[in-house]
DNA sequence: CAGTGCTTGTGAACTTGTGCACTCACCCGT
DNA sequence: ACGGGTGAGTGCACAAGTTCACAAGCACTG
């Protein structure tokens, strides 16, 4: 009641709050202020969403003039969680693992991959990204002495489960998996999917739709997730 | 008429074909029939929603049995557009791009990285998972000279509008993007996107709210996407 | 060949998300 | 000091997606 039961945010606002921080990024060393449509115009949705997403995170613009970067900044990324540090341990070290262990752009927010680790022995010990890989048998201990609460799963489908097991058990409650499988986790954990084939497939299906049919098939412009943005087919 | 024109798919419908297909394909030399219940167990939904996923394909249960799941798979592989050859190629050969590049997972459904491009003259010439990297001026000959539809954008955020325009302008109509960046398209080309910051961010914002409050808040169990999955939080 | 049990297919209620349009607060210029 | 213009905040109607509940249909048995 203190925190005045700050206004639930719902999902599709949520997964769009990254996509206004970055674009907000862009130009903060531009202007010290932002409209709503320009925002949109960045971000690739429309001002009245903006406004709308921007007014669950509490009241942070100015009528007739706009939202001030920096304050926006700064409230949209305690929102996020990312003014903390987030320790992350990244299992699995294949192609994908190999990639991600180098991706730059984790640190810039708070994510550190701070831990690798991977079933197969024979790449125990190598070092990736400054980082040495460890043993799966060690998962466990890595996690809790770290204090990771979020892990990246990028393992083949058929070990996924059994890391997800093991990640869930030796306490972390954010999962993202790389891995083709449906993983089931327990009630407190959250869990994302990213998918390579399943976002190709449903490429797939509108590009075959689009040769079949000379007909115009509309399309939304975006889902739930901010993740797709799909232009009119004719 | 005579193609009884064919109920639209619904966009969140259409992003769960791909995760029932592999379902399918667990299951397919074990049992010749499928029910919706152990279907959608397979496939972490519910069944309700299997049983209206797979009704907008047509009638292809048979009630008190279930789903033939041969025939299942051929119309539904039919229906993504996966009997088809799809010829891709992947801009941008960082990590990422290599990761890609050696990623089995795309053969299996039709889908054949058929040239890989970057504009750094000193990886151009290279060969990557078999092909030779090409330089990103040649792009559009390649894509016109092997009929590519599908492009994959994997370079830094700053160079990805001008390599969705290079691809449009070659003629490609689906991309995949997975630069940090929101791209723009004309109308006709489809374009999703997978933001692996964007992922981090969201589950930091719930692991953030999780350790917040002790108050439980309570997350739906998927989304639009089908790419999403959370548990409640107490 | 009728009865029983199982599972599909789907209408309808409900929830969530989107987009419009309008109000009202605030800044700025005079 | 005050009025005009601009752009945030929001109520509302609509669209999309989900879930429920149940009738309809098929296989199998006696």
């Amino acid at each position: 009641m203190t925190e005045r039961a700050r206004r639930r945010i719902p999902d599709a606002t949520v997964a769009r709050l990254p996509v206004y921080l970055r674009s907000l990024l862009e130009i903060e060393s531009d202007s010290t202020t932002v409209s709503s449509e320009r925002l949109a115009e960045l971000a690739g949705v429309n001002a009245a969403k903006v406004r709308k997403d921007l007014s669950y995170l509490g009241s942070y613009g100015t009528r007739g003039v706009g939202y001030d970067v920096e304050y926006l900044l700064f409230q949209m990324s305690r929102e996020l969680g990312l003014t903390q540090h987030w320790p992350v341990v990244i299992v699995g070290i294949g192609n994908l693992g190999h990639a991600l262990a180098n991706y730059g752009g984790f640190g810039a927010s708070g994510f550190h991959v701070v831990a690798l680790v991977d079933a197969d022995p024979t790449k125990v010990g190598k070092q990736v990204a400054g980082s040495e890989i460890r043993p799966l048998t060690e998962l466990d201990e890595i996690v809790r002495a770290n204090e990771i609460a979020i892990g990246i799963i990028a393992t083949p489908a058929i070990a996924a489960q059994d890391v997800a097991d093991r990640l869930v058990a030796a306490g972390i409650t954010s999962i993202l998996n790389f891995a083709p499988a449906v993983l089931t986790v327990p009630k407190g954990v959250s869990m994302r999917k990213v998918d390579l084939a399943v976002e190709l497939q449903i490429l797939s299906f509108h590009q075959q739709r689009r040769g079949a049919a000379s007909q115009g098939v509309a399309l939304p412009d975006g889902t739930a997730d901010g993740t797709t943005s799909f232009a009119t087919v004719d």
